[in-house]
DNA sequence: TTCGACATTGAACACGCGTTTAATATTAAA
DNA sequence: TTTAATATTAAACGCGTGTTCAATGTCGAA
């Protein structure tokens, strides 16, 4: 179903187009993943994908319509990871950051998520019910400490499981690295310190809060 | 130093009007922190301030110079406010969002993360090296857990702390709820409950990864 | 008062944006 | 081959942007 060409001996594939559209989207993800979706230009994905800025237009209509392409076939890339790594043992972090296939995804939800759209919201609700999923029926044999709010307590850990890749680029400039795997690999043991101990070792023993130096 | 005339008894509010200038670059932090950086127009910021965009250009010179002048004044306004919190024994998250006069300071300074500029990534760094002496030193009597890679410790936190505020619209959604004040305080807990017990209450007793259920 | 310096404005400029349009190139079908 | 349809492009349109400019308003100084 790909070509139906008879003859794909010396021709390539000159006019039927299925391959521009792909080579256009997946330009447009990859130029949503890096600049997001307000400061990517039609022109840009154009440019990124050797074509022209009209023949975007010409195959997805609006650049709007071009992110919902872009948002349906990150989705679908997604879902596809996720059930190939079912059952397999990682916290929900390292699900995400994991695989270097999946950054330019992650990047593109991310950005999708900073810049305001129903389909980024979308993603952060489901991202929240998972969590929540998590927290009342466990995850990979972990338990989760309880609450009388566990909605509350899933936003609060989605929120930070989402902090990392927010905030990339500047963790990069402050690590002084460029790898981002890297990088997710250098603070994977903080981050399962904190799920596991948290991050403070004693509490101070003065009873009422104050201006008090210990 | 902010005068060398010989008499400055009655020259306050002449022609040479600072209310403007001030009325700008309060209507321009507002914008800013409420759409960033790329978003805000300086037709915008005029109609907020009730001037002419040209105006706006003629006090400042640029947008880009205006941002900087921005940023100047709410580092001020954050280090006012931190030495006026000097020794009172919170955690450095409430320090933050506890104050609802901050609220616009800090919104701007989120958006200034994201939109990448120095200030932006100067102002992540210190806070980093601010969490990287908390966890050394201490911080109002509590003691941090002790890492090889303090380093990176403090960025993992750092990116904790940051997290709710970056992602606060999606939050609100997400919750039913368009008080920030009261979304904030309704996370405060599960964020104490984390940094001081973490997420996980047992782990699994399985030695070998795989899709096993428990 | 008159003058000069500054504040302030409305209109316009130059530019980049998303999009449209007319024209050309290419291929499948008749 | 001819024809219809589609892929593709260069150019331009309309719009919003940051910015500039000439004109007007305003107030202290002389």
């Amino acid at each position: 179903m790909r070509s139906t060409n008879p003859d794909s001996n010396s021709r390539r594939s000159p006019n039927t187009s299925p391959e521009t559209a792909e080579k256009i989207l997946s330009a447009a993800v990859a130029e949503f993943a890096r600049h997001g979706f307000t400061k990517t230009t039609v022109r840009g994905i154009a440019a990124a994908a050797e074509v022209s800025p009209g023949l975007v237009i010409h195959h997805f209509g609006s650049k709007d319509a071009l992110r919902s392409a872009c948002d349906e076939h990150v989705f679908e890339r997604i879902a596809e990871l996720k059930a190939a790594k079912a059952g397999y043992a990682t916290m929900a972090v390292q699900m995400m950051f994991d695989d270097p296939e999946m950054s330019t995804a992650v990047d593109y939800l991310v950005k999708s998520l900073l810049d305001p759209s129903e389909h980024g919201q979308r993603y952060f609700d489901h991202y929240v019910d998972l969590v929540e999923s998590y927290i009342t029926e466990g995850f990979a044999g972990y338990t989760f400490r309880q609450s009388e709010d566990s909605r509350g307590q899933a936003a609060t850990i989605a929120v930070m499981a989402l902090a990392p890749s927010l905030l990339e680029h500047r963790l990069h400039s402050v690590l002084g690295t460029d790898d981002t795997t890297a990088m997710m690999t250098r603070l994977a043991p903080h981050l399962l310190d904190l799920y596991l101990h948290g991050a403070l070792e004693s509490v101070p023993d003065n009873s009422q809060p104050g201006d008090e130096e210990p």
